[in-house]
Parts: C-alpha cells; sequence; structure tokens
RNA sequence: GGGCCCAUAGCUCAGUUGGAUAGAGCGUCGGACUACGAAUCCGAAGGCCGCAGGUUCGAAUCCUGCUGGGCCCGCCA
C-alpha cells in the first residue's frame, strides 16, 4: 500500500503536496506495472486541535458574514486564509447557525468544515491532477472506534510499553519561560528498533499523541493485510522516519518511507513564501489551472525526490519547448503522424525485420526492449523520476534517427520490405512512449496543436 | 550540539548492486528542411565529479574527516 499526500483538511494543497502526489502516484503506477496489487490511501488528520481552530475560524468568518449575530472574533491562532470564508458561506447556506456559542457547535461546524475543505478542495484538485485513492481513510473513526487502545495493548502485550520520565531534547536551546514537566509518560519503546529516544504515547493530561493515532493507523493497515507499506513523505517530517519505522516493525510489518524534499515556488527570481496559517501563498490549484497537469507532473518528477526543487512558476506556465513533456509529447505525436501517413497496419514480419540493420535502428530495438527492465528497476529502487530520463532520452534517440535518415533511409520507402519493418518499428516505439506516458500519468497526445504565431510575444 | 538529505559543465540536473574516454537539457557560437511534423536535428566550446584522506586491479559511486547549503530535532498536528 502507498499512503501519499495525507494533506490536512484544513485549507487547500500547495506546491509541495503536489510534489508528493506526483511521487506517491507514480510509484503505485510503477509498482502497478510491475505486477504488484497495489492500494493508494489518503490519510485525513481530522482529528486534534487543529481541526479546532478550523471550525473556530469558520464560525468567525460566518459571523461576519451574516448581519445581525454578535461577532465572534477571528483568534491569531486560527487559519487566516479568504478560503475560510468560502466554508462559513457554504456552512451557512447548509443552514449553520452562528448565534449558537461555539461550544455547543464545534463538533457538527469541525465535521462540515473538513468535509467541505476534503471535497471543494483537496479532491477537487485531485481530480485535476488525475489522481484517484482507493481510500480516504479519517483518523477519527480511529479515535471513535477506539482503535489506539487496541494498538497501544498490542505493544504492551508485546512488553514494548513503559512508563518513563523523558529526557528533555539535546542540544537544543530551551524556551526559559517553559516549564518542564518532569512526569512520567507512557511511551512505547522504539529505541528498541533504533529509534533515539523511546516515544511518548499519552500526554500528561492523558490525552494520546498524535504519534498514538498514527501507530493505530499503521496496525490498521497491517490488519487489513498490507505486505508491503510505503508512505511517501516531505522532507519535513524527517525526524519521524525512525520512530514510525521503529513501531511498524514493533507491530510484527516493515515499512519504507520515501522522503522528497521541499519545493521552493520562485517567481521572477523570488522565493514565495508558502504558509498554510497565512493568508498569502500560492495553492497547487494555481499551479494546476495555470501549467495544465501533464507539464505539472512532469516538472516535478524532473529531479530526484531527494534533491530539492526550485519551481518557477513562470517557467511553467510557458508553453513551448522550454517544458520538457512538450519534447516528448512531441516526439509521441510525430510517430502517430508517420504511421497515419503510412496508411497501412502495422505488421510483425520477422523475415523483414531483418532489414534493420542501421546503428541508430538496434539502438532504438534496444531502448523499446529495456522498457519493462527500466520500470522494474524504477518501481524496485521506488524512483520515478527515472520514467522521465528513459523518455527523454529514447525520443531524443529517435529524433536523431528521423532527422538523419529524412533523405536517405525513410521509414515509409518504395522498399516494401524495410517499409513494413520500419513501420513497425515505429509502432512498437510509439507504444513504448505511450506506456511509459501513462506511467507518469501524462497523456500522449497523436497530433499536437499547431505552434502559436510569432510576433505576438510581450517582452 | 545532534540526525537526515544534497554538492558533477556558465545554469538546472542524470549517472543505482564499483568497470573502459563522466552524460543530457537550457544558455553561447556555427550549421541542416523542394519529400514521413524544423515544437526537430548535427557540430563546437565548456569538467581537479565540493576539499582531504582511506578501501580496491579499478571510485562520481563505498568508508572516515572537513567545508558549504536544505530539512528536522515538543507531551503540536
Amino acid at each position: 500500500m502507498v499512503e501519499f499526500v495525507s494533506a490536512n483538511p484544513t485549507g487547500p494543497m500547495h506546491v509541495g503536496h503536489g510534489r508528493g502526489a506526483v511521487i506517491g502516484d507514480v510509484i503505485a503506477n510503477l509498482l502497478d506495472w510491475a505486477g504488484y496489487e497495489v492500494a493508494r490511501e489518503f490519510y485525513i488528520n481530522d482529528a486534534g486541535g487543529q481541526v479546532w481552530r478550523l471550525a473556530h475560524a469558520v464560525l468567525a468568518r460566518a459571523t461576519e458574514l451574516k448581519p445581525g449575530v454578535p461577532r465572534v472574533a477571528l483568534d491569531p491562532e486560527d487559519y487566516q486564509g479568504e478560503y475560510v470564508r468560502d466554508v462559513a458561506q457554504a456552512w451557512l447556506d447548509a443552514g449553520g447557525d452562528p448565534s449558537r456559542p461555539f461550544d455547543e457547535i464545534r463538533e457538527p461546524l469541525r465535521a462540515f468544515a473538513t468535509a467541505w475543505i476534503l471535497q471543494n478542495l483537496i479532491e477537487q484538485d485531485l481530480e485535476l491532477f488525475g489522481i484517484r485513492f482507493d481510500k480516504f481513510f479519517s483518523e477519527k473513526t480511529l479515535h471513535d472506534e477506539r482503535r489506539l487502545e487496541a494498538a497501544v495493548a498490542l505493544l504492551d502485550e508485546k512488553g514494548l510499553t513503559a512508563h518513563e520520565i523523558l529526557p528533555p531534547p539535546k542540544g537544543m536551546e530551551r524556551d526559559p519561560d517553559e516549564e518542564l514537566v518532569e512526569k512520567p509518560l507512557k511511551v512505547v519503546k522504539t529505541t528498541r528498533f533504533g529509534d533515539d529516544r523511546d516515544r511518548p504515547l499519552y500526554k500528561t493530561n492523558g490525552e494520546p499523541t498524535y504519534f498514538a493515532a498514527d501507530v493505530a493507523y499503521h496496525f490498521d493497515k497491517l490488519s487489513r493485510g498490507y505486505t508491503r507499506l510505503i508512505n511517501v513523505w516531505g522532507a519535513d517530517h524527517g525526524g519521524y522516519v525512525q520512530r514510525m519505522k521503529a513501531v511498524v516493525q514493533a507491530m510484527g510489518g516493515e515499512l519504507e518511507i520515501i522522503l522528497f524534499q521541499l519545493v521552493n515556488l520562485m517567481k521572477d527570481g523570488q522565493p514565495f513564501r508558502m504558509s498554510k496559517r497565512a493568508a498569502n501563498f500560492v495553492t497547487l490549484r494555481e499551479l494546476l489551472e495555470t501549467a495544465g497537469s501533464d507539464a505539472t507532473r512532469v516538472f516535478f518528477l524532473l529531479r530526484r525526490g531527494d534533491m530539492a526543487l526550485d519551481f518557477d512558476v513562470g517557467l511553467a506556465q510557458k508553453r513551448d519547448n522550454s517544458n520538457p513533456v512538450f519534447y516528448v509529447q512531441y516526439g509521441h505525436a510525430r510517430c502517430s503522424a508517420i504511421l497515419r501517413k503510412a496508411g497501412v497496419d502495422p505488421r510483425w514480419d520477422p523475415e523483414a525485420m531483418q532489414a534493420l540493420q542501421l546503428p541508430e535502428e538496434i539502438d532504438l530495438i534496444k531502448r523499446i526492449l529495456a522498457l519493462p527492465e527500466m520500470i522494474a528497476a524504477a518501481a524496485q529502487s521506488l524512483e520515478p523520476h527515472r520514467v522521465v530520463f528513459y523518455l527523454q532520452e529514447t525520443i531524443a534517440s529517435f529524433h536523431g534517427y528521423y532527422t538523419k535518415y529524412k533523405k536517405t533511409e525513410r521509414v515509409i520507402s518504395d522498399d516494401p520490405r524495410k517499409t513494413t519493418a520500419r513501420v513497425y518499428l515505429v509502432w512498437a516505439l510509439r507504444q513504448a512512449l505511450a506506456n511509459a506516458l501513462a506511467v507518469l500519468g501524462v497523456s500522449a497526445p497523436d497530433r499536437m496543436e499547431a505552434p502559436e504565431a510569432e510576433g505576438d510575444e510581450v517582452a
């Protein structure tokens, strides 16, 4: 099972989520093509303090929108984004009553707000990206069904829990105002599996930690029979890798975690700051609407996942050949054009294939035949970027072949034997390109739009 | 202070169980369409593969140290 994105249902997705979405989706595709049965899952963090902040923000905005009700002030800690007004309006339209005290309505408000955001922001963006999940898994159901306790009980049985006074973090500058509570906490002994400290399952106030919910979630994954767990996380969660792997191992499973470095959004050479709480950030949707799904997908896979990515918004919006996706798609369209021109069905003729003797033809055949190997290797190493590089190299090879022989050894010629063989070669190549593009979730057009007229460019 | 990731051409990056002369794109310069799509192609220039050691017949690749950059280091979620 591949778990990815898992964006909080408290706001729109940003560009970093987009990278995780593409990496996760393509990893799942790769495993699928490599013969695995693969499930995609999205974990919804719909429990905890943040969703109350969201609910409160929605109420505050609702009192602004509806005249005649006492105003509820927006806390500085509340979500400040403009989208909260949309949620508030939708809540009012659905009959929400902002004159009631927050404590009475916060639970239905929370439920409404997270569901609305999930449906109208997150799922719509995923739709634009062409990503479908097999399951959206709600953290709240874990709490409601007391699954945390069940998971903790399992760890108890295995003797992997204890009550400990945790040492303060080493080397960090402590806030002098903060009082250190030295009280024993129930922990899971992740140190036995290579973590550098044991991790608390419950807070001093008795509530379970976020980590405890994650333990329960992964226990649930294992209980459902998944044998190979893969999580795709942003590098900012790097500190959680050890403990999560440790606890999954403790429960008898195995977890692989793919970390991808964060995306620096750039525009006109200036860094764009992304913050979910602040009102000013660039959403994934804006990016998808300007650059399109195909280009955005390829852009995210143009670098290895563990390299930080500078995403130049201006460049991504350009619809010319500086965008690699056009190069790749053009190659596919060119193959299609040749096959159209040939006007015959590609035919496998072992004898005629002997006519393919040019070194470039042998090279192309090798590349086509290498596709399953490449996919297997990319799936094995969980490195989706390899597919992009395969495509670029393969198409470059074809363009070179095409241009070199366009005056001497054309695909379509008077020689029926060579023509049969070469038409088949082009057909097979196009199929290979289409397959690789399908793995990336990128379209393989048979025609490209005509080039735009020159001269109306703004400098 | 500690952990993870990164450092390869002017710029952005590939190079994956260690293998021959380290590759591509962009950019620069110079070329190629009377015929299958020139959104393409060909050529040139451009490298102490961050630094210093080590392992090896052989290192961009593995080990150690150093330098520089990114992310992280709460009983938050």
